[in-house]
Formats: structure tokens, sequence, C-alpha cells
DNA sequence: CATGAATGAGTATTCATTCAT
DNA sequence: GATGAATGAATACTCATTCAT
């Protein structure tokens, strides 16, 4: 015994074999583009098989999102640290962010290149991972500005839009930051703080920018 | 009158036909699973003709996404009032942006979410159009820089770094504009002005956010 | 007035310029290979004019080994030397017919390489060409035999055979002739002469190899 | 018992059959004419099949030429009686060559007739087939030349020159003993036999034919 | 549990051929 | 007489998916 494919592995490890070959495959090739062959080869499998745990392509692609999605989230929050003001701990959440995608180019692009593209019932399934990241993003500002003790006009539709252009500019950055000749995750994370920061800041303070000036 | 399949038109306006066909087809279903059968059945034409005329369905996808590329840029330049402050620019601009993107959802969905995560050589053409933006978007900041008498710490990399977070938000903040439940053109580019603008002041007046605070 | 193609030209002419470029392009591409397309821009007219004046492909390539399987017969008759002895005329006949095929690839291609293998129509138009060549080499073969005064035994389908594989070892070296590398004319029909004559030479004598020597 | 579609056979097996319908296929339609439908259809299999197993139509005909060509050769080879003379040897190896090129017609259409009018990269395959031959007749006229003491001055190029002549007259006398009304293989093989042998002789003595007779 | 064998349904692309002008 | 515009029908090739073992 020894050498070779080793063989009769649990199903639970087989089957996050089958996916990590799937995302690396649908992340570099494309949705449509990956063949199950190409897949279940990378994954040392017969294809029989890939169809007899994960039971089609879709399904399979779901599972790949999912996994992914949730990964990308409980890294962030594990990222995020507790117990400081509301900046820091957006501060964290981001490095943790960049830092993440950095390291899973592959996840990264099945998540924000492959599955926001493939219609449904994919866009759903990101839509809801993004949801959670804007949400999350929405309490920061809630806290901050109560930490700042605010203006209350600060209207709950405009934090949504600033939430939203913030985790916007974020995936727009983690691109970036994945490429090469882009910035570190660090550097990434300050020029987002910076850029954000500030606008919400005076926002909070009623200060805005209108066309008349 | 008017209806039935008109025949025999000049090359120029069958072309049009076509590529018109092909944005909708490919924005909607993607590029891979986007058929030249459904394109050239949507165009009103026979295939062959579709391929005398575009030769290949990645030389069809290309110049889709040119002619969308260069509308969309000529939609930008014209929105852009000259002669006025730098933020007023930005903001005529982002309001001519949004106000095309939900006007042509198919061909802003073409170049944002397909020729991006289609691999080359599509990547590079709409490479050239976003470098074309952030460039845009570098001179504003720029010209708002001199205007604000700022720091001369503010630095080219720095400029840069903000110019690509502010176009990476815009586009992101395009997608929402143009589904339903999403802000009007002008909401959405007030949202950014406010997330952003502050945000530069800060910046050249060398006020930037710390990770230490 | 002036360069350009020269239009309005005599349907002859023009004929002709069809029939050269479909040589050209079916002797190198190959019947099913070669295009219309191809041969008429190669033509220099447009393809409803070949079709116009030619009819169809299988037409336009039956007047192409019509054309050609005249013009080797022509060729070779001509080289012909009259009123000498029957090896003489064999001689001067296989010279003729190699320095045409070398002076003619294209042309030879058609005739010995592409309508041979297109099945019917087109090998039934070659059949009569060399069915014209084998019964020229019987005629001289029957000469020479006259001249010896040779064995009567010496019979029609005996005489057919020699003809037959006089023919078929003349193809092939005309092949081997008109590549690079290969004999000249002359050495060709030089090998020709002395790997056949003296085998007949030896037949009109009733002179036979058996296998029981 | 026995009919009917049989399913689910070893890819050996299976591959043979789709060999088999490829050349009767190759043979009767030629290259370009014959449809990998056809193929797969008279194969008995779906066209997937022919592919998974096949790869390509290119390889498909290149596996065609392979398989006929070494049959052939390997015919030609166990058809040659060891331990005689040379003349006998011919003899025989042209006999054991008309009696398979007869019984396998569509092999030897796909040699001589299609395999080497397609251009590259077949033609190589066949080139390597027929040089075999001719290295084979070669070997036979020198062994003839040394067994009859021969004039030292019969030349290396005059040999393969006669070499050449006498495998293409082989093979145009096997077109004409596979067709109806043709010789039959001893026929065939006693008609070259006078027709060559007597002329080599002939060269081996210096006794050459010259244009000044 | 695992796979070799097999396919129905498509996909991009090409070609011979024909009108309307 | 000559052509730009147009197509029906085919062709090589691929892929997700399923059995029988």
């Amino acid at each position: 015994m020894g050498g070779g494919k080793s063989k009769r592995m649990p199903r639970a490890v087989r089957e996050q074999q089958m996916l990590d070959a799937a995302v690396q495959t649908f992340a570099r090739r494309g949705y449509r583009a990956a063949s199950m062959d190409d897949i279940a080869e990378l994954a040392g499998v017969s294809k029989p098989l890939v169809y007899l745990y994960l039971n089609s392509k879709e399904e399979l692609f779901t599972a790949c999102i999912r996994r992914e999605a949730q990964a990308l989230v409980a890294a962030v929050r594990a990222a995020v640290e507790r117990d400081v003001p509301a900046d820091r701990q957006l501060w964290s959440g981001l490095r943790g962010l960049f830092a993440y995608t950095a390291a899973n180019p592959d996840g990264w692009a099945v998540l924000h290149s492959q599955a926001r593209t493939q219609g449904e019932p994919f866009v759903r399934e990101v839509a809801v991972m993004r949801a959670e990241l804007v949400s999350f993003v929405e309490q920061l500002i809630g806290a901050a500005a109560k930490e700042a003790d605010c203006d209350p006009e600060f209207a709950d539709r405009e934090v949504a839009g600033l939430a939203y252009a913030l985790v916007g500019a974020a995936e727009s950055m983690a691109d970036w930051a994945g490429s090469p000749g882009g910035p570190s995750a660090k550097e990434a994370a300050a020029t987002l703080m910076n850029f954000a920061w500030a606008g919400l800041g005076n926002l909070m303070r009623d200060q805005r920018w209108t066309p008349s000036t």
C-alpha cells in the first residue's frame, strides 16, 4: 500500500476535494467553460462519483458558491475586533476581507466574477452573502452615528446607499488587491478608510455635498 | 407598412442590428451561454450572414464591447459640464454615467458583468475603457487639489487608489441604480458625491484616518 | 482607363481565367476543400459570375478535368516523333509527358491526384484520357511487335496488361519527376525505357519469365 | 442469437469496429466527403464515442492509414518466400501484394487513393510505407545483381529509379487487379514480372536502351 | 463504493447556391 | 453583364448526464 491515489476516503473528505477542484476550475475557466470532466479529473475521481455526491453541475456550482461565501463571511467576522470603536471595527474587517480574498483568489473569483454573471439561481446565492456584508457595514455606520451623537436626519435609506457604495468599492479594491501590481491588503484597507470614513463623518454632521455649491 | 421582415438592407444597417441583438443576448445569457443561433434569430437574419459580417463569436463579442465602451465614454464626456469647479464636473459626469447605464442596462451588463469575466482578450478591451474613466477622475482630483491649494504630500499613488475606489464604487452603484428598487441616477450620484468628496477634502487637507486612533 | 482589374472581357477569356483559378485551387486544396469563394476570388470575379458561366462546382471541376486532359494528351501527341521506330516514338512520347507534367504540376495534380479520388462522375472523365494513353502505347507495342517479326502468340490481353503497367509506371514517375529531388524529365524517360523496353523485347521473342525457373 | 446492436463492448473491440467503418467510409467517399456521422452510424456507435476513442477526424484517418499500411506490409512480408533466388522472392511478394489488395480494396483505396492526395500529415504516413516497399525491392535488385555477378556500373541511383518505377507500376496494377474485369492476382504478378525482370536483367548486363538507337 | 462505456442534444463554423438590383 | 445581399443544409466537435457492472 502506499503510493498512488488513495481510495476509499470518507464521503465528507471526498466532497471537499471535489469542491476544491470545482472552485479552481470554475474560477479559472468560468462556469460554462468548465467541464465536469475537467473537474472530476482535477479532483482525482471518476465523473459518476461527482454526480453521485453533487447531483448536477448546477448544484455543484451552488455548493461552491455557498462554501466560499460562508468562508469569506466567516473570515471577515473573525477579523473584526470586538469592543472597539466602529471605525476601528470597519478597519479590521476590511483588512480581513482583503487578506482573505488575496489568499483565496479562486474562491473570490467564483463569488465576484463568476456567480454574479451566470444569472439565476446563482446571483441569488451571492446576493445573500452581499446582503450580509452590507448589513454589517450598516450596523457599523449606525453605531458610529450613535457614538458621534449625530444628526437624526441621517436616514436609513441614506445609510443603505453608503453601505452599498462602500461594499462596492471594497469589492472593486479586492479585485485590484489580488492582481499583480496591486496594493497590499493593508494599503487597500487604508485607502478605503481614508476615502470613506471622512465622508461618513461629514454626513453624520449633516454636512452634505450639494450640487448648488 | 412597417412590420414583417424587411430584407436586403445595406451592410452598415444590418451590422448595427446584429450588434444590437448580440449585446442583448450576451447581456442576458452571458458570453458562453449565448448562442449564435439565438443572436441571428433575434437580429432577424440567418447565421451565415452574421459570420459573413462579424467573422466569429469572439470578434462579434469584441465588436459589442468596443461599441458599448465608446458609447458609454461618449455619454459621460457629453454629460460633464465644462468650466465649472472639479466637484461639479464629477457630479455631472456621475449623473451622466448613471443615467446612461440605467438607459442601457444591456450595454452596461456586457461591459461590467460579461466582458470582465471572460478572460483575454475581452478584459483587455474593457480595461482600456476603465483606464479612461479612472484617468478622467484622477484629473478631476488633481484639479480639485490645485483649486484647494492642498498639501503637496498628496501623492500620485494615493490619487490612483482613490480614483480606482471611486470608479469601483460608481460601477457598483451603476448596477444597483439599474436594478428594480434601486436609486435614481440623481440619488446614486448624490450618494457617491457625499461618500467620496468629503473624504477627498480631508485627504487634501492631510487629515488622514489612521488605525492608531 | 487605367489600372485595376480590367472589366468587360469577352466570355471566352473570362472562362479561361476561371478555369485557371479553379485548376490551381483544386490542385492545391483538393476538390472538397476548395471553395467557390476561393476560386472566384483568385479569378478576380464575383461568385455569381462563376455560376453563370460554369453552373456548379461539379461542372466546373469536370470542365477543369476535360481541359487539362485534352491539353496533356495534345502535349504527348505533339511530342511523339513520327516515322521513326516504335521504341523511339515511345521515348519521345514519354519525354513529352514528363516535360508537360513537370511544367504543369497543378493540371497534373487535378488529373492524377484529385479527379481519380473523387468518385463518379469524375473518375469516368480521367478514365477516358487514360484509355487514350494506354491505347497509344498498345499501338506502339503492336508496331514494335510487327517490326520485330515476333511470335504470334503475343496476345492482345498480354499487350493490354503491359501497356497498362507501363502507363501506371509512367504516372508514378511523373509524380516523382514533379517533386523536389526527383529526376529530370529526361532521366525519368530513360529509366522507364530501360525498365520497360527490354522486357518487351523478351516477351516478343517469347522469352517469358516463369515461376518454375 | 447474434443480431441486434450488441452493447458494452471492451474498448479495444469497439476501436477496431470504428476503424473498420472509417476505412470503408474514407475509401468510398474520400476523406473530406466522409462525415463523422456516417462513420459512427456504420460502426453502430454514437459520434461522441468515436471522438472519445479517436479524438478527431484527422487522428482517425491517421489511425486508419497506419493500421492498413502495417497490415499491407505484413501481408507482403508474409508472402515472400525466403531462401530462394531474388526473382522468385519478388514474384511471391507481388502475388502477395495483389492478393492482399484485391481482398482489401477499401484499405488499399485509403492508402493509395485517399491518403496520398490529402496533403500533410497523411502523405507522410503513406510515404513511410511506400519507402519500406521500395527499399525491399531495392534489396531484391541488389541481391539479383550479386547473383548475376553483374556490371559494377549498375549504380545506386539507377536502382532507386527502377525500384520506384516497379513499385509505381505495381500500385497501378493493384488498382486494376482490384477492379471488375481486371486481371487476377497471379496474372497481374506475371505481367509485372515479365515486364520488369527482363529489363532488369538487361540493365545488369549493361545493355541499356539508348535514344541514339 | 466506484467506474468504464455510452449518448442525446447542442455549438461554432462553413459552403454551395440563389436572388434582386 | 455583373454583383452585393442572403440562406438552407451540413460538418466537426463538445458536454452534461446515465447505466450496467
